[in-house]
DNA sequence: CGAACGGCAGAGAGCGCTCTCACACAGCAT
DNA sequence: ATGCTGTGTGAGAGCGCTCTCTGCCGTTCG
């Protein structure tokens, strides 16, 4: 009906009145007399209007934007692992709250890679949120370079780097060991997530805490968080020490591939082999046995990166790494 | 180290050339001679420069962006179905190959609906894909009216609307259900998706159809695609025919919602009741036993839309409903 | 009664870019 | 020499908005 979208200048004329004024009102300024505020916001209504926010960032500077990065290949990004899903969810509700738009960048591939580096530099984004950190990535500096406001899940594994959010994940692992320390199991295997992820060097860390403080040995097997690794690094595991009596899993989808291994394997769980698995993923609950898990606030955890990068963008400091507690749910399996 | 952006006038200056040339060299103009371009290139590499996006589509009234929305509850979008992430990958694969950015939205609240409107309409994106419609949602008349293109998944349930990418719901099926006839099930129950989303309408019509051919009587139970309310159809279905040998649940986590419950039942699957799925999510194959399902090329999906929404936006015109093939996934739980 | 003030509206200068147009200059035909 | 092309470059006008600055008015105070 109306393709060409009216502007300021169109509203004005309108209304009768200047452009700055319009904008005063579109704005909210408290400048402006309410019957003439009344009288704009008729026109504006009556035109159907809505700001160019294109040429609103120009002069702001701003962009009410910000972009939302996975580092991982999409594939491993978004199989059936919920945990990505989770993390959106939080961020983009507090986005909405704050009224800024969510750009969603995945950076698998090189080309990728680049291609978000010179998105986010070009101050089209007010902040980014890097979802998870590999080893080293090279997008934190650059961007600190800029000037561009960055968080992570996940803290750094360096150390210094940029603001994180991160949850107790040395913390979890050593409350589900010793859970199964504590029901009498003696040769307690892990199956440990990428060690160049925070996330699987932290639980890891858990996990040998509190085998060496409880005198036995540790087993470990490395996977990277999907189901299919889990199955895999379970065979292995059975392999090293047929007769292991627990396993703690650094992800609920490894403990599910590792289930599934354990069963075929003719192995009763947890009367033979207590399962222990982290993140409490819905499909945990529905598992078989239901898994018992390390519950965290991923969600919180969106959110509060989100609160953060907001923070920074409207130049506040904050103060992190913000850690999130985790909790054991015990089910069946362990 | 160099917080400010420069911008093309510096980078001229620098270059001993004008605003124009500079911006010629960074868009891939043909018209300047080499050793000027080589020129440019270099003050580019050396002042870091990067196109401020802003300003670029202020005037060239494109936004390079594509909206990728949502209509469900957050809750919903994101609970443990992957399908909506496998939709994103797919769009966002897309997009990468254009190089446009994926802006993505949940307008699950009224609040969120009305900014989704309002930053949809606003020419910031210069194309939307709606994920998923439900009944009567006002956006894409809101956006037609402004000649915003727009496509959505599923084929609007009214026709007309919209572009859209479906997929073969009825057809599938039809396959699923006469998959059932023809092992000899007699009383084959289904548990339907929502009737307000054409996935939901379509296979449950194509439920119909088998058994209205194959002089059998229909048992209906509704969902809304999620697991629960799988489980809670299927102690429906249960009561309502105690004697049912046959389930085809409209999603897979519906019928992974009602495996459980035949489970509990005591009902053996597939020997008491054969079950089917639909849509092959990766948790499908991993069941107990593995599902025998519907594949979708929901991935393709996502391409697809991202795909028309391009052409759409580059002013081309598209032959839809494109319809994408389904096809049956025998397991061993039918 | 004039000066000072405070609340409100308008004028106008950009934000950083693209794109049209004009123009300079080479090469060739007239 | 004059005119014509055609190629390559620069000048300059905006795109639609915000925001500072200026100036108007009505009020209050010395």
């Amino acid at each position: 009906m109306n393709a060409v979208r009216p502007t300021l200048e169109k509203v004005a004329a309108r209304a009768g009145v200047s452009r700055a004024t319009v904008s005063r009102v579109v704005n909210g300024s408290p400048q402006v007399k309410p019957e003439i505020r009344e009288v704009v916001m008729r026109a504006v209504e009556e035109l159907g209007y809505v700001p160019n926010l294109a040429a609103r960032s120009l002069v702001t500077q701003r962009a009410d934007s910000i972009a939302l990065v996975f580092p991982e290949p999409p594939a491993r990004v978004f199989s059936d692992d919920p945990m990505f899903a989770s993390i959106i969810r939080g961020v983009s509700q507090e986005m909405d709250l704050a009224d800024k738009q969510l750009v969603l960048m995945l950076s698998g591939s090189p080309r990728g890679q680049e291609r978000v580096e010179r998105y986010t530099t070009s101050r089209h984004v007010d902040g980014v949120i890097l979802a998870s950190l590999h080893g080293a990535d090279p997008l934190p500096a650059a961007l600190a370079r800029r000037g561009v406001p960055v968080v992570c899940g996940g803290r750094p594994i360096a150390g210094g780097g940029p603001p994180s959010v991160d949850m107790e994940n040395v913390g979890g692992a050593e409350q589900a060991v010793r859970h199964l320390v504590a029901s009498g199991r003696r040769r307690i295997a892990t199956i440990a997530g990428p060690q160049d992820m925070i996330a699987g060097i932290d639980r890891l860390t858990g996990y040998r805490n509190v085998l060496r403080d409880s005198d036995r040995r540790s087993i470990v097997a490395v996977g990277d968080f999907t189901r299919d690794s889990g199955a895999t690094a379970m065979r292995q595991l059975l392999r090293d020490d047929p007769a292991l009596d627990a396993v703690f899993a650094a992800s609920d989808m490894m403990a599910l591939g590792a289930l599934q291994v354990l069963r075929q394997s003719g192995r009763r769980v947890p009367d033979d082999v207590a399962v222990v698995g982290f993140d409490d993923v819905p499909a945990a609950a529905y598992a078989e046995p239901p898994l018992t898990t390390v519950r965290h606030p991923i969600h919180d955890m969106g959110r509060e990166l989100a609160r953060l990068v907001l923070s920074l963008a409207s130049g506040e400091d904050v103060d992190t790494p913000v850690i999130l507690p985790t909790e054991l749910i015990v089910r069946e399996s362990a």
